[in-house]
DNA sequence: TGTTCATATGAATGATTGTTCATATGTTTA
DNA sequence: TAAACATATGAACAATCATTCATATGAACA
């Protein structure tokens, strides 16, 4: 996979703003810290599953207990189909799993960084 | 501010699944733990931002180093209006602040919930 | 003051996405 | 096996959003 090097600029002949230079050890820095490509982009369709109401209720739900497709559309007041489909969502980042019981299916958390992401977001924006 | 009572069904008589009932002290361990609407929504608001490639990149720079707008174009290889764009949504959401120095404007994390964030999200999808 | 440089911003556009609707799959039971 | 129930899924549509383009604002300097 392609690093960061493919997008940015490492030579020292780059023209930045007039003002101010990008001095050399700060781009190394800044390239050697930065994911690749395919990491950036995986973070951010994970980060996208956290970005929806529905899904957040969801997890929220699945922090309390391990419940079934029907019983979420009920507790959330949704169609089953959406629901259906925002759980295929969550299980495709391996957020939540699930486990047949006869007719049903039920979910519960996949592990526990759901939690501490939640968290640390519930952090932030209580300021 | 309404809680999510007013979307979550707390009554005895609602019908799930035949197959399985929610148990009184689930639901009402699920509606004590759920946060009010719009707790939820301003938290999938705040993981909307880190739900794009572009503003991770620009969150990845700041990690290292307190850059100014050009140089961020220079770094990821786009406009200077497409950083200034994603700029002003990651501030609106106070992961980063600014300060101006004559013609240019420096940009800086401005917590670092950001940082366990991203942490945190790398951690899963490293799996 | 006029020019240049750095940044911000509004409108337009193409792409992505959440929900709905209809229907399919899978399981139980009569 | 047929009917009923629980869940999954494909297509369609409306809404959201990231980028581009043109232009505005703001600061430094000649």
């Amino acid at each position: 996979m392609s690093d960061m090097s493919d997008e940015i600029n490492t030579q020292a002949e780059i023209e930045y703003c007039d003002t101010h230079e990008v001095h050399h050890d700060i781009l190394k820095k800044v390239n050697a810290a930065m994911p690749d490509e395919e990491e950036i982009s995986d973070l951010s369709d994970l980060f996208k599953v956290f970005g929806d109401s529905t899904r957040l209720k969801i997890l929220f739900v699945l922090f309390e207990a391990e419940v079934c497709v029907c019983d979420l559309a009920e507790l959330l007041n949704m169609t089953q189909s959406a629901i259906s489909h925002q759980l295929k969502v969550l299980k495709q980042s391996k957020l939540v799993s699930s486990r047949r019981e006869g007719k049903s299916v039920f979910y519960s958390l996949a592990d526990n960084h759901v939690r501490s992401i939640i968290a640390q977001g519930r952090e932030h924006i209580e300021e």
